[in-house]
DNA sequence: CTGTTCAACGAAAACGGTTTCGTGTTAACA
DNA sequence: TGTTAACACGAAACCGTTTTCGTTGAACAG
């Protein structure tokens, strides 16, 4: 077993000090060319690299962004993660990744784990819980302490945070009005609890959209599904009581739940029944028929608070100034739809 | 901007030492109540947590891990790292994901940015570059400097260490089987090139079945695909010259895809023709017909790994003994195979 | 009164680096 | 010959903990 060498290692063999060690492994100009040839080579011969941790603990930088997330068996979350290791490494970061589960408390915990050094910065979509209980002082708290905080996806107004989300309310209004377009009056949605900022955000472009088409937006027509149980009779009840011509989904799941049991219930889709869904992912794309699909670009997502977070973290704290960037959706057609 | 406090300012603030403070809050019995009492006090007080890069460096235990792999927008890989979450949060520990995109480049990169110092242990699946290139010396180093390594899934007999994967063999044993039972006899594999280790596995699998029930192994009943690029004229061509009956499906969207042109060119399934795909994941679930599938259990997977990484971590160098634990896959039968 | 013991605490080294500041040597210059 | 500046390097502080090993004063026995 190898123990990993240290300055100290290479200043005893070469009977010079650490810090000469240290300043010739840096190029520096205060050591002469012989000395510096001679240390470098034995650096290398031996494979060593400073360790990450002394380095962390002297520079009061790790390197790494902690990222917490609901969920990581989701397509959307995982395509963020890859657009944020993707910016990440390149700069030389890493990432930490917790999961909180949709529980406020994993979140808090999580959050405080990383908080004490861990990292130098962190990027969060807000589980269902935090949004449910509406309590951010985890958020404020990083933040008082100086530690950069992108929020994406989830988010809240109650913090003063660099922010990344798609236009949700603009997906669901493309998406509605592109129902409306196809001749489809009975337009339902699926959606879950409100406490979600998304799903609300969803709710109220697909409103609109009824509304500046002049139809009516009725209760009824609007399904409150649990991500838990999807209940098959709630939706058939759902599909036959609002008579529904058209169905928006604010996710995947949902959609392709939706098409199963519309299929089940003798409708040809998309000519008795269009879907659309949020997120295009695998299951969009290779669902039957496939899945017309609002995108949330995942992945740019990630890169987009990775980079902003590394910005901030480098930024030795310049006057404060934080920005939420919106990106567009894009309606893309597939087979669930008229075209 | 609240800065964190540290050891130094409580033990200046109430003119005790440092070694004393930090006694007072580990509750030791050389402090007396009264002294203990006042530090904890204000240690709560003012919200203090001991620096994690500090204690690290001091103890010389991250309690972080290190996972590397493939590709993260894989159910697959996505359930064993929520597997992984779950069991080494519950131990205190953190994970640090990093992706190795298929590349060995980015794989070895991935390792050595970690290896020095910033983990205290690796659960890896090799990327099919490294398998590939079957160049395993990134590997050896890490072991060699004694840092504890866990393979799962996409592993190699080249490395000692401690392993965890599913019975691939007896998945696609299983699997066959059950086609043939149903009277299967032109049985078709959809596999990807040799290198990978778990494709090998599953192919010997699936011509053992065919060979325990006297069925010739034909080549032209193998099609070995790329990820990248799914020929759907290939997959036609070969559905048709082979006459086949029934496929087993090295992954999900293999499958998926395969079914997709099996109805595209008329054929029934499972009537015409049977389809059975590895890791059982949403696809599998959501597609139409719902895929018959071998599940990975990559959770479980996750969870063992995390399991035995720890121990060995955790465990002061005892005798090197290191174990691999094969998981037994389960058939899940759905719509795409006769019930 | 001296010596021992124990409780309660502090000093300092250590983890592995970075960095500031000082110092000895040499060469150049007045 | 004395002064000075540049060069090349080392000492030491520091980051925030943990931990070992004193040290101090009081209490107690003899």
């Amino acid at each position: 077993m190898k123990r990993k060498i240290t300055l100290k290692h290479i200043a005893r063999e070469l009977e010079v000090s650490i810090s000469t060690v240290s300043k010739a492994l840096k190029n520096s100009e205060e050591i002469s060319r012989d000395t510096k040839e001679r240390i470098q080579a034995f650096a290398k011969l031996y494979n060593y690299k400073p360790n990450n941790i002394a380095v962390s603990l002297k520079n009061k930088r790790t390197k790494n962004i902690g990222v917490v997330i609901p969920d990581i068996v989701h397509h959307f979350f995982t395509t963020v993660i890859r657009g944020i290791e993707k910016y990440a490494n390149s700069k030389g970061y890493n990432v930490i990744v917790c999961l909180s589960d949709e529980s406020f408390d994993k979140e808090v915990i999580n959050m405080e784990m990383l908080a004490n050094g861990s990292i130098d910065g962190f990027i969060i979509s807000l589980s269902s819980g935090t949004q449910q209980k509406n309590d951010y002082n985890h958020l404020k708290e990083v933040t008082e302490q100086g530690i950069p905080l992108v929020l994406f996806d989830r988010i809240t107004n109650d913090i003063d945070c660099d922010k990344v989300v798609i236009d949700d309310q603009l997906g669901a209004y493309m998406a509605t009005k592109k129902l409306v377009e196809q001749g489809r009056r009975k337009i339902g949605l699926i959606t879950t609890e409100d406490y979600l900022s998304v799903s609300r955000a969803r709710s109220e472009g697909y409103m609109k959209a009824l509304r500046d088409n002049t139809i009516e937006v009725q209760e009824s027509r609007i399904l409150k599904l649990s991500s838990m149980d999807m209940d098959e009779n709630a939706i058939k009840n759902f599909f036959n009581l609002a008579n529904i011509d058209a169905v928006l989904c604010v996710n995947e799941i949902f959609a392709i739940y939706g098409m199963k049991v519309a299929k089940e219930m003798g409708k040809k889709i998309p000519d008795d029944i269009s879907f659309i869904g949020f997120t295009d992912g695998l299951l969009s794309k290779y669902a039957n028929p496939s899945l017309t699909a609002i995108a949330q670009h995942g992945e740019r997502m990630g890169e987009i608070s990775a980079k902003m977070l590394i910005e901030k973290v480098e930024s030795e704290g310049e006057e404060e100034t934080f920005q939420t960037k919106i990106l567009e959706p894009t309606l893309i057609e597939r087979d669930s739809t008229i075209n």
